[in-house]
DNA sequence: TTGATAAAGTTAACGGTGTCTACAACGTAT
DNA sequence: ATACGTTGTAGACACCGTTAACTTTATCAA
């Protein structure tokens, strides 16, 4: 879904899916209506592989670096969807930013969970600012090529910081 | 330059500057390579923006949170630019990648003045993956609209990371 | 002064794109 | 059976990036 290479026309995935130019019309407002949708079922696929992380730790306690490192994978693997989701042309649709809000609270609810004296939203804010930052700058290659231990420099960056 | 609302295409812009719609093609390759020129640009312009900060500072010493407050009002002022800074159409550009190494080179020298008994490497990631991430994360209103006291919000988080 | 050359601008076209309008097929409920 | 809402279609419109062929214009050597 949503290959990085191709062209994301509506006409071209009119014709992969083997219809009309004019077919996506009577299901869609327009062409923004449906990235919109896209990257709202974004955000629902990422908060879905979050809570996994979440309910396989032990104790309902995760460490906000591996939440990190699942959101960072994320958006290793579908970085065009990625980038759809926080492309700046859908900011005012409505759904799109309630599914984003919830990937907030939840990682918020780490934060509280894990860091009960600390304040939890500005530990969230900072973890997903940390998170979508070095995801953002790592697909744009601004952090060098070192793609296998990429891991690792997330790991080191978040103890660094002391967030954990 | 590079106003939010109309549409930047070639055409538009020859349109604009009084020119017909394929001289552009005199003095640029194609519309990428326009843009990847803007974006190398706007990296000079940042870096600039950054440099007065520490020149106006005494003794050099700049704390990485007002670099962080300096960066994140760039891409407040100049948001369309900025988006295009870092699309990810353009990252193979060589041009566009050195003047984004220079900036980072810039924070990692602030980093190791500021704190010359840690990692500048990793703490220059960490700065600018906090300071990308809050600036594009405002930028699309996942931060809510407090807009106002959003710079106390940058140093609180900054704070709440310790990394200063 | 003349003439060659390179830079910069022009018009016209090609294929592609988002979108709209008008029309046809078709399942469903009265 | 008939009316209707849903989903599809073809065709057009304006716009887009890009290219090709042609003209203008400035520069500089002869």
């Amino acid at each position: 879904m949503l290959e990085e290479g191709e062209p994301f026309s509506l006409r071209a995935v009119a014709r992969r899916v083997g219809v009309s130019q004019a077919a996506p019309y009577r299901h869609f407002g327009s062409k923004q209506d449906i990235e919109a949708a896209m990257a709202e079922h974004g955000f629902r696929e990422l908060q879905t592989a979050l809570r996994e992380v979440i309910d396989a730790a032990e104790a309902g306690r995760v460490p906000l670096v591996d939440l990190a490192l699942t959101y960072i994978h994320f958006a290793e693997e579908h970085p065009a969807l990625y980038a759809l989701m926080f492309g700046s042309e859908l900011a005012d649709d409505e759904e799109r930013r309630a599914a984003c809000a919830q990937v907030f609270a939840l990682i918020e609810e780490v934060a509280a969970a894990t860091h009960p004296d600390r304040d939890a939203h500005g530990m969230a804010t900072a973890g997903w600012a940390l998170a979508h930052g070095m995801a953002t700058l790592h697909l744009e290659g601004t952090l060098g090529r070192n793609d296998d231990d990429f891991d690792a420099r997330v790991r080191a960056t978040f103890a660094a910081v002391a967030a954990d």
